[in-house]
DNA sequence: GATTCGTGGCG
DNA sequence: TCGCCAAGAAT
């Protein structure tokens, strides 16, 4: 498999892992401390999620759930509770069904086995490889849209990678990846870096971009997005807004919630009873009695 | 494959 | 101001 660009590919490695070597942040769970199950609370939590935000709910997750069997543990609404405002808290229960997958099929370690780590819930083809690659150092394809975005711009010479990944792109990035695993780790880890540091998708900077005289976007030109027109996320008045209301409450209560409570953040009545279905559908939610509700096993705040 | 699923910050 | 965007996964 052959990827056209303007230089040879280990004058592209090295440019890149040397800019690396020198510009990665500091971030917690790179450093050689974090185990397989840090990383993997990391990588939940970041997607979809800003790093800033990930930060200090990265470090309260892992000191409450330093093992994935202590959060098993737990109440899956603790899980929820915990995840406060990072936003999709399915991912929290995904979290915590990963952690009793790992704990009751994986004698408690975190799988090092694409495959194994693939078959856990909340894991993908992205969380599945970034594990893989920064906890045990083995050799993936890492396809983030920080990588994706890059490598549109440096190989196809685009602004703007494709809607969903494409099977053309799986291709280009394992093309790329260095040979040897643990390389291929850090170059991962790297070109991720190097997305969402410089090669931004709104104000890429390519000014101080190391790879800014070998990137086809750039030296043809910098062209515009020329595909078709990107779906924004509305939010405004949707389900998802109510639901986030919702839960909200929830998560304050520590423990029982009457209806009443959850009546109170939205007017419309058929909006919110279609929300407060669907988080209980998704098991975000535990209906208790008629018109009282409380996050999934979580423990009653008045005890008999 | 197109949709759904939170939340907040920034240009 | 407000649309865009942020280490995706499941259906």
């Amino acid at each position: 498999m052959s990827v056209h660009t303007a230089v040879p590919l280990p004058v592209l490695h090295s440019t890149i892992l040397d800019w690396y070597a020198e510009h990665a942040r500091d971030l917690p769970w790179r450093t050689p401390e974090a185990t397989p199950w840090a990383v993997m609370v990391s990588e939940f939590m970041l997607q979809q999620t800003p790093v800033k935000r990930v930060l200090p709910a990265y470090a309260a997750w892992l000191e409450r759930w330093p093992t994935p069997a202590a959060l098993a543990a737990d109440a899956p609404g603790e899980a929820v509770r915990m995840w406060g405002r990072l936003g999709y808290p399915r991912r929290a229960l995904r979290l915590h069904a990963a952690a009793t997958a790992i704990t009751e099929r994986h004698g408690g370690e975190v799988p090092d086995d694409h495959a194994q780590l693939l078959a856990l819930p909340g894991v993908g083809e992205y969380t599945a490889a970034a594990v893989a690659s920064f906890a045990f150092r083995q050799r993936h394809a890492v396809l983030d849209t920080n990588v994706r975005r890059v490598l549109a711009r440096v190989v196809d010479a685009v602004e703007h990678p494709p809607t969903a990944t494409t099977a053309a792109e799986r291709r280009t990035a394992t093309a790329l990846l260095p040979d040897a695993d643990g390389t291929a780790a850090t170059w991962a880890v790297a070109v991720m870096e190097l997305g969402a540091l410089v090669c931004t998708a709104r104000t890429p900077r390519c000014v101080g971009c190391p790879v800014a005289a070998m990137c086809a976007w750039r030296l043809a030109g910098s062209p515009p997005y020329d595909g078709p027109p990107r779906r924004g996320q509305t939010y405004a008045g949707t389900d998802r807004q109510v639901r986030g209301k919702l839960l909200a409450v929830l998560r304050e209560a520590h423990g029982e919630v009457a209806q009443a409570a959850l009546d109170a953040v939205w007017d419309e009545p058929v909006q919110r009873a279609r929300a407060l279905d669907g988080l209980v559908a998704d098991g975000l939610v535990e209906p208790v009695g008629p018109g009282v509700y409380r996050l999934p096993g979580a423990v009653p705040s008045s005890r008999p």
